[in-house]
DNA sequence: TTTTAGTGTGAAACCGGTTTCTCAGGAGTT
DNA sequence: AACTCCTGAGAAACCGGTTTCACACTAAAA
């Protein structure tokens, strides 16, 4: 039905080496019969196949992308930077999402294996130090974005959340704000962990009691945290744990009644496209995500090359402060 | 390096086709030999390389996703309804974007062709209908999503974007209002094309003036359109071609110091996330995204099986008008 | 003119599985 | 005891490419 690199060669004459090595541009071949060969090619539609170019080369030009949720705005980008780059450098993209479920997590970072990927970017939040000796057995290279094991033997991509997050609880202090309020993120997640310590050190380091209500990475963790914590007190600032728990306190502001930034100033993290949508528009701690694909997929294909065989490299990108209307 | 079936089956004393039939599951082995070739299995972390097993087969447990954009708002859910619609019935995903550009498509339908997966879900705003002969040459199925090619020879599933929006033009003439704008699409998307002119019909046919601005799928669109727009005339609704625009207008429509809805209405379409998280939260026409995701992976897998070799199936899904508070 | 080196091409092995086909051996019939 | 029928397992062909290796042929050197 699809022709084959045998009815290629046969119809043209030659054998399946040689139309194999056109294929494969490769120069030592009479340019007479290359021609033939291509006129062949282009007469029968002829593509040759990569899985059996996969099996014959023992290799694959596939990487394979694991992350919680394509849905969360947080990701689109980073998939998008991870998406660009592969193809850029030669390689397609499988994908799959976890809802940070280990056994789902698990169960793909198997299929992967199974479809021979060239290696795995993995953004988990449920990976535990303790699982990376299996990992490792697999022997494919992984990349993790945001880091969340420390000293672990896998190359990783992410930003200094702990100065982000600080250098926000600064802007907050230099404007002369004194009650500053944290919407922290999930306990268990490294970046959520993080901020919420620079947080709490900020404020120490200024003398301010810090107030921080725990939560989840999420609108309505925001909205529910921020309408709480109203009923208590009327803080002037908030710092959020990413811009969806930013956006879910705004409207608990809103809500009650009050104005931003008049009434409450509010800050997020992560710039998800809505940050600038929102009204007002969110301020923000931008990070990268698109760099962070794109620089994930370097350091995997670097990994894969064997260009570095070395020592695992830990990237940090810089994030940005943005001061918008929030 | 890896183990291959080879090892396993001397491992296990037994022939590689002995160990592909328990791989199978093919019930007819000796329980015992089942036995001793899963022990040599564990013992030896060996995994079938899908590569060779599609190879043998001829056939591979991928399906290909090629979309305009996953940074687009709209796209994540419809992605992540055909994952997870894929995964459930045992297929992988592979995903392309193309940014509407017609070049790049068709660069990625080759690519997918190349890796042979068993059928591609394009969702596409440059394809024309000179194109289909070309892609059933292909020889390989399709699913278009939104469709926009009248009396394609491909299975599709969209909604009735006239009707909604129809619908929607309708609700504000049910609640008085008379001045009601319409900020379109771009002029050569099908759906976009479908929501103009149903504005237009509901107008029409209730002797109003219809006023259309031109635009783009996005918020800037959406913003600069109603900004001109309030220059000129003060209308009391606004229905958008997608929630990106309605988020545009209700952010020039703040800035200029008006309110929402007292003085003007805000409609959108698509009901993305952030629809219900803007302030205030936008009333939309709730389009299932993630359900024509899963229905499309559906009609691919019949097609692939050949469990539908008959006329194409053009799907429609049933949308919502969600009224929040804009 | 003979030797040597170099070049382009084909035959065949190989990648790692699946599947057909063959056959040995045991159970059931007569 | 001889025959047929089953059943389970192995040998070998096959999927569609790549790559090694051998070799025929040409061109340059002696």
């Amino acid at each position: 039905m699809k022709p084959n690199i045998v009815d290629v060669a046969s119809h043209a004459g030659v054998s399946k080496a040689t139309v194999s090595r056109v294929i494969n541009h490769n120069p030592k071949v009479n340019p007479e019969i290359r021609e033939r060969v291509l006129a062949a090619i282009q007469e029968l539609g002829y593509q040759p196949s990569a899985i059996a170019q996969n099996l014959a080369t023992s290799t694959t030009n596939t990487i394979g992308l694991i992350l919680p949720d394509i849905t969360n705005p947080y990701f689109p980008a980073l998939a998008r930077g991870i998406e660009d780059a592969a193809h850029r450098l030669g390689y397609g993209l499988f994908i799959c999402n976890t809802d940070n479920d280990f056994a789902t997590e698990q169960e793909y970072i198997q299929k992967m294996v199974h479809q021979r990927v060239v290696g795995i970017i993995l953004i988990s939040s449920v990976l535990k130090e303790k699982n990376v000796k299996d990992m490792q057995q697999l022997n494919i290279p992984f990349v993790l974005c945001d880091r969340l094991l420390v000293d672990s033997p896998f190359d990783s991509v992410t930003i200094d959340n702990y100065k982000a997050a600080y250098e926000a609880v600064l802007h907050f202090i230099g404007q002369g704000h004194k009650d500053i309020v944290h919407l922290a993120g999930p306990p268990n997640v490294h970046s959520a962990i993080e901020r919420r310590q620079a947080y709490i050190d900020a404020m120490r380091a200024h003398q301010l009691p810090p107030v921080v209500a725990n939560g989840s990475f999420n609108y309505d963790a925001g909205y529910h945290a921020m309408e709480e914590l109203l009923q208590h007190m009327t803080p002037t600032a908030v710092f959020a744990a990413n811009d969806l728990v930013a956006l879910g306190a705004m409207s608990a502001i809103f809500k009650k009644g009050l104005r931003i930034p008049e009434d409450i100033s509010v800050v997020g993290c992560d710039d998800i496209l809505f940050a600038q949508m929102s009204y007002p528009k969110l301020s923000t701690i931008s990070v990268p995500a698109y760099q962070i694909g794109e620089k994930a997929v370097e350091l995997l294909i670097d990994r894969c090359k064997g260009v570095n065989d070395g020592e695992t490299r830990n990237i940090i990108l810089s994030h940005t402060f943005i001061q918008r209307e929030s």
